[in-house]
DNA sequence: TGTACATCAGTGAACGCGCGTTCACTGATGTAC
DNA sequence: TGTACATCAGTGAACGCGCGTTCACTGATGTAC
C-alpha cells in the first residue's frame, strides 16, 4: 500500500487545509486526530507519518490559514476590507473565515510554537492594514497606530456577535454598528488623494 | 461525614467562584472538574451533589463572573474605565479578569445555555457602557453605536495582546495605541457638559 | 431538654469512553543492478 | 529495458491516560418524638 511522492505530499497538504478549516469551526480541542484524518479521507495512524504531534499540526495549519487569507486579501482596497471583514457572512462561515478572528482567544493558550505563529500573523496583518490605511488616505505614523486600532475593533466585532445566539438580534446590531463606524472614518470611495504612488502589495 | 447547611452552600459558592477563575485562567476544556474541585478543597465526587453537570456550572461560573465584574465597574468614570480594561495588569491577569475578555471566543462554541449567558452579559456590558458614554458628554441615540465599537475595540485589543508571546513588543504596542486612541475620543477630565443630572449607575 | 433516627454533603473507588500516540503489518513505489 | 529488492505512506488494532460521571458508603447534622 505504498502510494506516490507526489500523492502522499498531495495528502498531506489536505490534512493540513482540513485541519486548518476544522479547527477554526471547532477549536483546537473539538477536532481530535481521527476526526481530522477521516475528513481528510485517510486513517488517523498515518498521522504521524507527516507530523510530530499533534501541537506541530496545529502551529502549521495557523501559518498556513493566516497566510493564506492575507494572499486572499492582498489588492483588496480599505472600504472593500472591512465590508467584507465585518459581515454576516464572515461571522457565520467560520471554517472558511479568518484564522485570527477564529482562533485567537485559544491561541494564548496553546504551546510557544503556535503562540510565535498567530504572534508573526498579527504583524503581518497590522502591517497590510496600514498600507491599506496609508493608500486610504492616512499619514505616517498615525497610519500604524490606526491600523491597530482599526483591526481590534473589527476582530472585537466579530467575536462579540459570535458569541450571541445565532437568532439574537443583537449578534447584527453589533457588526452592522461597528462596521459602520468604521467606514465612517475612512475616505469615500475614489476620494482618496494619492501620495507618490497609490500601493499595491506585491504578488509574490 | 454531613456539613453544615451553611457550610454546605458556602462550598458550593467556593466551587464557583474558583471554577470562574479557572476557567477564565485556562478555558473551558483546560480545567476538569477533578482539578477545580481540588482548587476549592474538596474532592471530585461531591461535585454533582451541587451541579448537574459541568456544562450547568460553565453557565453559572460564567454568570457569576460577569455580574460580579460589572458591579465592580460600577460608578467608575469612563477613562477610568478604558485605563483600567485596556491595561497590562488586565491582559496579564487572566483569573480575575473579565470574563468576556477571557472566554467570549470560546462561548461560541459551548452549549445554548452558555451562549445566552454571554449574550446577556454583552447587552449589560454595552449598556453599561453607553451610560458612561453619555455620562462623559455623547448624544443618544448615537451613544449605543459608540458604546458597541468602543468595547468592541478594548476586547479585541485585550484578546490581540493576550495572544502575543510573553515578552513580545507587539503586545505592549496594541494595547497602548488602543487606549491612546480610545481616550483621545473621549472628553477630557472633568470638561463633562452635564446633560440633566450626570448619571450614576444605582447600587442595587 | 434529651433520645432515636432519617437525611444528605462529602468521600474515593470505579465506570465507560475518547483522546493522542505507538506499532506490526501491507504492498505499490522507486531504486540498484 | 527488465528484474530483485529495499523503502515507507497508509492501515487498523492496541496502548495508557485522563476525562465526566456514577455509586456504595460514611457520619455529623437536623428533625421527630
Amino acid at each position: 500500500m505504498k502510494i506516490t511522492k507526489a500523492q502522499s505530499q498531495e495528502n498531506r497538504a489536505r490534512i493540513v487545509e482540513t485541519a486548518a478549516a476544522l479547527f477554526r469551526e471547532r477549536g483546537y480541542d473539538g477536532v481530535s486526530v481521527a476526526d481530522l484524518m477521516a475528513a481528510a479521507g485517510l486513517t488517523h495512524g498515518g498521522f504521524y507519518k507527516h507530523f510530530g504531534s499533534k501541537a506541530d499540526l496545529m502551529a502549521e495549519a495557523a501559518e498556513h490559514g493566516l497566510t493564506q487569507k492575507m494572499r486572499e486579501y492582498e489588492g483588496v482596497d480599505m472600504r472593500g476590507f472591512v465590508n467584507r471583514y465585518v459581515s454576516r457572512e464572515h461571522r457565520d462561515g467560520r471554517g472558511d473565515g479568518c484564522t485570527m478572528a477564529a482562533l485567537c482567544g485559544d491561541a494564548a493558550r496553546q504551546s510557544p510554537d503556535v503562540q510565535a505563529t498567530f504572534a508573526a500573523g498579527i504583524a503581518g496583518m497590522l502591517a497590510a492594514v496600514e498600507r491599506g490605511a496609508m493608500a486610504a488616505g492616512a499619514d505616517q505614523p498615525a497610519a500604524r497606530a490606526r491600523a491597530i486600532g482599526l483591526f481590534a475593533q473589527m476582530l472585537g466585532a466579530l467575536t462579540l456577535s459570535r458569541a450571541c445566539p445565532d437568532d439574537s438580534p443583537l449578534a447584527d446590531e453589533i457588526l452592522d454598528a461597528c462596521r459602520a463606524q468604521i467606514l465612517a472614518t475612512l475616505p469615500p470611495a475614489g476620494e482618496v488623494k494619492p501620495r507618490k504612488a497609490p500601493r499595491r502589495t506585491a504578488t509574490r
